[in-house]
DNA sequence: CACAGCAGGTTCGAATTTGAACAACCCCGT
DNA sequence: ACGGGGTTGTTCAAATTCGAACCTGCTGTG
């Protein structure tokens, strides 16, 4: 019965691969981090979502789709609108067509915020990904992680 | 004065590459995370703890070393060892050369228990990321993010 | 129209993570 | 031998994250 097929373990080049896929990914993630902590004053969580906002019609979203985009679960995101609340970057409004739906809305005050904290954004991520690899590098990256990250989306309802 | 050069913003592709790599860490990361929680009751923290130790000669590391192998902070070591600890699976001995050091060792269990759980592990890995991706395509990554982890660590003492 | 099943958000508790502050200790130059 | 400076782990509080349980309100079907 259910016996598993023998394990086919890494070889040296799949263990680089694996390994430095794990080493980039904490060290950007930390150094986009502490940039956007230090200089700013947000998490990237909480740039991302004033980022999805501002690319919106008015600036506004359902939680829902708000928490797909930033691939994170429904209540952590209901943590950080949150503290976005809190902070005046951003509001909650019910959804005209659902009763149930809260939309997300930025506000004047999340719009300047994240016009300041952009451009230093930005630079940290070409410091630390962009500028550091070649143009068809950069491009084998996105085609082979796009590829990743796409099969690992939640079903498309089968 | 310091008036910061003007914003080079991402391009397309430059975008395209950094959200490509912010969804395959998030997706990457949840899978392996879900994967070893759900069927070896391990944090992928813990599990990598696990592996460190196991590749050495004592089956022993000093906090210190462990930590920056696992490019995590101290006190998150800290914390991972005692939750180690306490189910056995590792042990704290203080060092023989440095009474401050602390040298966290495998237990038996401990290995017996990476013994059990590397077979499903490998097969997350493989089917997030290594088996995703063709041979050359996974070189190429492992290049590009080796340079980009490399950059981003500590100081190797200027 | 009534109902079963599903979708949208929030709440709750448990597990982690991080940096700062500490206390103890090693090491090197004077 | 001594003192400053850097190291080693731990402790602590604050911030997050996640999944499960829940309550409400849609929606398609009979």
């Amino acid at each position: 019965m259910g016996r598993m097929a023998e394990t086919r373990w890494l070889d040296e080049r799949e263990m680089a691969a694996w390994h430095g896929f794990l080493e980039a990914t904490s060290r950007v993630s930390r150094h986009v981090e502490t940039q956007l902590k230090e200089d700013a004053g947000l998490s990237h969580a909480q740039y991302e979502i004033l980022v999805r906002l501002s690319a919106t019609e008015g600036g506004e979203l359902r939680m829902t789709e708000l928490a797909e985009g930033l691939f994170t679960s429904k209540s952590g995101l209901t943590y950080q609108i949150g503290q976005l609340e809190k902070r005046g970057l951003v509001h909650r409004r019910s959804c005209p067509t659902d009763v149930r739906g809260v939309l997300a809305v930025l506000t004047p005050a999340g719009r300047e915020a994240l016009r300041r904290s952009a451009p230093g954004h930005v630079a940290a991520v070409r410091e630390a990904l962009i500028d550091v690899l070649e143009p068809d590098e950069l491009d084998a990256l996105a085609r082979a992680l796009g590829r990743v990250g796409g099969r690992l989306r939640p079903h498309p309802a089968d």
